[in-house]
RNA sequence: GGGCCCGUAGCCUAGGGGAUAGGGCAACAGCCUCCUAAGCUGUGGAUCGCGGGUUCGAAUCCCGCCGGGCCCGCCA
């Protein structure tokens, strides 16, 4: 409808910018758009005219889904034919012709990179959670879309935590890196200036051979078993180990070498370090410029993550080979040569305390003359998720009682005994399934939900909250789709859609489409989560205000009902949440 | 010293130039002889941090404050 409008205004006024919005009631239409205030402008006229003028010219077009344009002042308003309009709606819905073309870019997601030494706690969900959505939304709208997960197996962190596991006595039958995260912290605890010597040797060690290879790995598949159980999956792992190893980190360090702006310092602090010079881009900071890699030969952070990044923008000729672990690739010395790498665009979920080093690897793109490779180059910042009182640190370890798996835990306990009380009629099997899609979906949904700038303070109480702008309220708007649809076959109707609610439901499934390639866009999935509890509550109101089964309008209501699900269904998947049919 | 982010009802939050600022939680009052009440309807509750400015129009854009957080390492 948004275009026939368009196209309609535009045999009028030509190249004008066009949006439109809602009304603020259906008295004064369906949708409407403010360009008469613009032309005004332009026009030196009233805009009030203006509108009157264009309504005018429009009158006699013909029009398939608009029924009537008028104007209230300098507002222009539609008025949508909603028999025609709904029903092409809903059988393209129900054919799913999402009308998306596949598209040629190369999206490569990365997410998680956790240190591979501790148990994920909600902060590190957050960044999955926003990771997996984005990719999904990416995956739905047809681009090749890559998530990579990087794994700093070489980090000092790993190290002590080894030192640990090696010299410290625990229990050892926990999962694996929830053990790790408690010798971590205790290790944090204990270290003195012997054992710090021990963890630094350790950790040169680790560069040479692959010592700690294995220990790394299974403390990986750990915390993938709890993301997992959030439905989080990756293409492949990418081991900082693989990327020094294969040559691919020298091979960009000789590159960044060529660089009029990154230079070799003879003198100063930087005495004998590969700098970016960076104050012409930030002039009034202290300290502009970024070592790249020490006086002793060895990269920083940023340094490497430059040369990463040149990896994936298939900047560098060197590759890596990867080998089948469970149902993902990981980055190996030995194994298969394939086609992981080469972005066009590429999007890093990383917290917000490192908007400075991402800005720095691409301003790196571009003064290494990659100026498309710069501006497809996007820094996902979040906030962090902190308790009540205090932060969540992996040193401190603040995150005991708080992990992913805890959190899933105990929302799966509350979940089962909601569906106890509410359906105690259903076999146990049934039970669990249910309660574990709920729970699932309440921790995605949760964490989701929030613009990614904004801090989430974490409470028990908000996170297995199952009423509301929540997953199960979402759910069960679907459930209740399905459960009509199986008490009656849908046939073909001749539409009558004259129910406010009818109109409404028609309205709100339209926008679908729009509300994802904007959180695609915008790189801000949250928007869906507004949506889809948008679409659930009109739905809702449809449902309790119109009776479907046994009504004159039964075959399209029926229809509108189907292509509610359907759009619930979808939205769900994006977000990670089994639809289910029951609950 | 500089940069970035946040500030919307008791609490959480959406909206980032357009018509009366949407929701949710909590509170209160209704609604299951009718497709699942994890639902629906209604009531109360907001100087959109403060002060200027731009604009026909500002929660939204600009400037200045105030409050909170983050960043500017040869740490990761």
């Amino acid at each position: 409808m948004y275009k026939e409008a368009e196209k309609l205004l535009r045999s009028v006024i030509g190249d004008e910018e066009i949006t439109f919005s809602d009304t603020p009631n259906p008295a004064l239409g369906d949708f409407s758009t403010t360009v008469a205030f613009n032309l005004a402008k332009k026009k030196k006229k009233n805009p009030k005219e203006i509108a009157e003028e264009i309504v005018s010219l429009l009158k006699e077009k013909e029009k398939r889904y608009i029924k009537e344009i008028k104007n209230a002042g300098p507002y222009l308003n539609f008025y949508v034919n909603y028999n025609t309009f709904g029903y092409d709606l809903l059988r393209k819905i129900m054919e799913r012709d999402w009308d998306i073309e596949e598209k040629k870019e190369k999206v490569i997601i990365e997410h998680t990179s956790t240190n591979p030494n501790k148990p994920l706690h909600m902060g590190h969900l957050r960044n999955a959670i926003l990771g997996d959505t984005l990719a999904r939304i990416f995956r739905f709208l047809r681009y090749n879309t890559e998530i990579q997960n990087y794994i700093d197996d070489l980090g000092i962190q790993v190290a002590e935590t080894l030192w640990g596991y090696k010299n410290l006595r625990f229990e050892k039958n926990k999962k694996f890196d929830h053990l790790l995260g408690e010798i971590y912290v205790e290790v944090e605890k204990i270290k003195d200036k012997r054992i710090e010597r021990e963890i630094k040797e350790l950790n040169r060690e680790m560069e040479r051979s692959d010592i700690s290879r294995e220990f790394v790995e299974r403390c990986v598949e750990a915390q993938l078993k709890t993301l997992s159980d959030l439905k989080i999956h990756y293409d492949v792992l990418i081991f900082e180990s693989d990327l020094v190893r294969s040559g691919i980190f020298d091979e960009a360090y000789e590159k960044m070498k060529q660089c009029e702006n990154i230079v070799l310092e003879t003198e100063g602090e930087n005495k004998g370090c590969l700098v970016m010079k960076l104050g012409n881009v930030f002039p009034d900071m202290e300290n502009p410029d970024k070592v790249l890699i020490r006086s002793d030969g060895t990269a920083t952070y940023t340094g490497k993550d430059i040369a990463y990044h040149l990896w994936k923008f298939g900047l560098v000729k060197r590759n890596m080979k990867y080998k089948k672990w469970n149902s993902l690739y990981l980055s190996s010395d030995t194994g298969e040569a394939m086609n992981f790498g080469r972005g066009d665009i590429v999007i890093n979920v990383i917290g917000v305390e490192q908007s400075y080093p991402q800005q720095v690897v691409r301003l790196s793109l571009e003064l290494l003359g990659y100026r498309d490779k710069a501006e497809n180059f996007y820094h996902l910042a979040y906030e962090h998720v902190s308790l009540p009182e205090e932060k969540f640190s992996g040193r401190k370890g603040t995150w005991i009682g708080y992990t992913g798996d805890e959190l899933l835990e105990e929302a799966l306990l509350k979940a089962m005994e909601e569906v106890e009380s509410r359906r105690p009629d259903l076999p146990e099997e049934k039970k669990m399934r249910i309660a574990k899609a709920v729970a699932m979906g309440a921790v995605r949904y949760n964490i989701i939900k929030y613009a990614p700038e904004k801090k989430i303070t974490f409470r028990w109480k908000d996170a297995l909250n199952f009423e509301g702008d929540s997953s199960p309220y979402i759910q069960y708007a679907h459930a209740r789709c399905c459960s009509i649809l199986k008490k009656a076959e849908l046939q073909d109707f001749d539409p009558d859609f004259s129910d406010p609610e009818e109109k409404e439901l028609i309205k709100t499934l339209y926008k679908f489409l729009f509300e994802i390639k904007k959180a695609c866009d915008l790189k801000r999935p949250h928007l869906l989560t507004k949506y889809l509890n948008d679409l659930a509550t009109v739905f809702n109101s449809f449902y309790n205000s119109l009776k479907v089964i046994g009504s004159e309008k039964e075959s399209q209501r029926l229809a509108l009902v189907k292509a509610t699900q359907i759009i619930l269904k979808e939205g769900l998947q994006l977000l990670g949440i089994e639809a289910l049919e029951e609950m």
